[in-house]
RNA sequence: CGGGACGUAGCGCAGUUUGGUAGCGCGCUUGGUUCGGGACCAAGAGGUCGCGGGUUCAAAUCCCGCCGUCCCGACCA
């Protein structure tokens, strides 16, 4: 293990300038997962694959309970089959990784690729599924009778990013990618929006990340999509990012492909298509919406290990005690259906195992020592409290029946609480901005973040406002999204041209 | 691919200016004392100084070439 930086005490929002460093110092604290010798690739170490296996259940639980089943398809995309879609070829065409040989050879003692084995046609790693998918649909795809086609797949996906950051951009990640076809374009929409809205689910009641639903503008859009729809964000240097996407695509794909049904009239029509996928970026997700310079702090519904014990004894006679009792509780816990660890290594002092669970973000840790033998008590500690610095606050010693009754009850408010504190950071940095001075000033202070801005312009004039102050549409958020102080007409912050509604800016990861 | 920095023990680094026995902290091993918020003492193990060539009695250090990593730009879940 490497050498522990000593932070002196908590804040629980790090500075935006010490951001980047202190979301990999988190991530390497807390064990989650470090660069390997591969350029641009992760390794997630067991701990952040822990993390991540929990919002796979999590996820797959809802895509089964909204009638989805899981396939698994290739991962080599022909060449031809991804260039069928035009849009959608250009859009990935600069983060291609393509397998062209299938053999090495020796030659002077020196493995090579061997020149003779050229294939005759190269195989890109998928990007994304969409093209060998809707291929493999031809031929599943008949009559009205098959449809819809509900399919999730979980798997890796490579783009090939020139710079990258553990979680957030890696050139190789984990997702699950939904891939359905529809008969009409009225399913296909709604569907396109009930997995939003799946997503907005997970964001907020299991991550503990509110979230803002909307639609990107069409410069942003997905590849080869008529419609985009994107969960947003806010980490606590106040950028966005976008945690997941929804996309309806139409026929564009059915027509590429030519995967066509027979309708109830026995006409012939091409399917309608959605998909929709999150990745191993909502992990990076979490870290940077709620962890403190202490280090990592888990939502406990996505915690792998909800309480830690920690024993404490000075000697032979106290040791076996003490962990006689801490083997009980850890077992009672248990029985209740919680992840218990019992911390029972020695020659490590038991304040250097609180500062190792705290980084690692174990939710409740649980002291035992002599004295809570005598007392019949418990002293039960939680990983952050929302009186900001305090210790003493989160600390508390309890009569043992009490504390083993309360830990669950405690973990439910901790997640109702870690949502709360992030939604009121969210809002506090969120502002209604009507003239161009304002946002300017507003993106040039230290406490920016969202702004609700009224917004007419082109593909064009978005580029223009993200060369001016590195700011981006976000969405064009669903109506019901908006702040109730931000649902007025009004006129576009760059051109002046009347504007319905407002839309999210802010600068993005 | 352009601009900058850096490659020395598992990790973090000093040593390079001015060539002269390979160093420090953390971690690791062993023994002892400790143990309610990051322990201490003692003894140890661990190196092709990124790779290749050159200069020199002598190169981590100077020169040439190559490779790699990180940061800043274009791309992006």
């Amino acid at each position: 293990m490497s050498q522990q930086p000593k932070t002196e005490t908590a804040s629980v929002t790090p500075r935006a300038q010490d951001y980047p460093q202190w979301y990999l110092d988190v991530i390497k604290r807390a064990e989650l997962a470090e660069n390997s010798a591969v350029r641009g690739c992760m390794v997630i170490k067991p701990h952040g694959y822990a993390i991540w296996e929990k919002m796979q259940r999590e996820l797959d639980d809802r895509f089964k309970a909204t009638g989805h089943v899981n396939a698994y398809f290739p991962l080599f995309i022909p060449l031809s089959f991804l260039t069928r879609e035009e849009q959608h070829a250009a859009g990935f065409a600069k983060e291609c990784a393509v397998v062209t040989h299938h053999r090495l050879k020796s030659i002077d003692g020196k493995v090579v690729v061997d020149p003779e084995s050229k294939l005759e046609e190269p195989l890109v790693i998928r990007p994304t599924s969409e093209t060998i998918i809707w291929d493999t649909y031809k031929n599943w795809i008949q009559s009205y009778r098959d449809l819809p086609l509900l399919i999730n797949q979980w798997c890796n996906v490579v783009r090939w990013e020139m710079r990258t950051r553990l979680f957030l951009r890696t050139a190789e990640f984990l997702w699950q990618e939904g891939h359905t076809a529809h008969a009409t374009e009225a399913e296909a929409l709604e569907e396109t929006y009930r997995m939003l809205d799946v997503y907005a689910d997970f964001a907020e009641n299991v991550m503990a990340v509110p979230v803002i639903r909307g639609k990107k503008t069409p410069g942003e859009r997905f590849a080869g999509a008529l419609e985009t729809l994107c969960i947003e964000g806010m980490m606590q240097d106040g950028k966005a990012l976008q945690m997941g996407t929804s996309h309806y695509l139409g026929q564009n794909f059915a027509k590429s492909s030519d995967v066509t049904f027979l309708n109830r009239d026995g006409k012939r029509e091409y399917v309608y298509a959605t998909s929709w996928g999150v990745s191993t970026r909502l992990v990076g997700a979490l870290i940077m919406t709620h962890s403190d310079d202490n280090g990592l702090v888990l939502p406990p519904k996505l915690a792998p290990i909800h309480v830690v014990i920690v024993p404490i004894f000075k000697n032979d006679a106290e040791k076996t005690k003490v962990l006689e009792e801490a083997g009980k509780v850890a077992a009672e816990l248990k029985a209740q259906g919680l992840a218990v660890k019992l911390d029972d290594r020695e020659g490590i002092m038991p304040g250097a195992k609180y500062y190792e669970w705290e980084a690692k973000g174990v939710p409740v840790r649980i002291e035992i020592g002599p004295r809570d033998l005598e007392k019949g008590s418990l002293c039960i500690v939680r990983r952050f409290s929302l009186i900001e610095d305090d210790r003493k606050a989160r600390k508390q010693f309890l009569p043992r029946t009490e504390a083993l009754a309360g830990v669950k009850p405690l973990l439910d408010t901790m997640q109702r609480e870690l949502f709360e504190r992030a939604r009121q950071f969210r809002d506090k940095r969120s502002r209604v901005i009507n003239t161009l001075e304002a946002f300017e000033a507003y993106f040039a202070g230290k406490d920016a973040g969202f702004a609700w801005v009224h917004w007419a312009g082109n593909h064009e004039q978005e580029d223009e406002m993200s060369k001016r102050f590195e700011t981006t549409v976000r969405c064009i958020p669903l109506p019901d999204q908006l702040p109730a102080d931000a649902r007025d007409a009004g006129k576009c912050i760059l051109t002046g041209q009347p504007s319905s509604q407002r839309v999210l800016m802010a600068r993005a990861y």
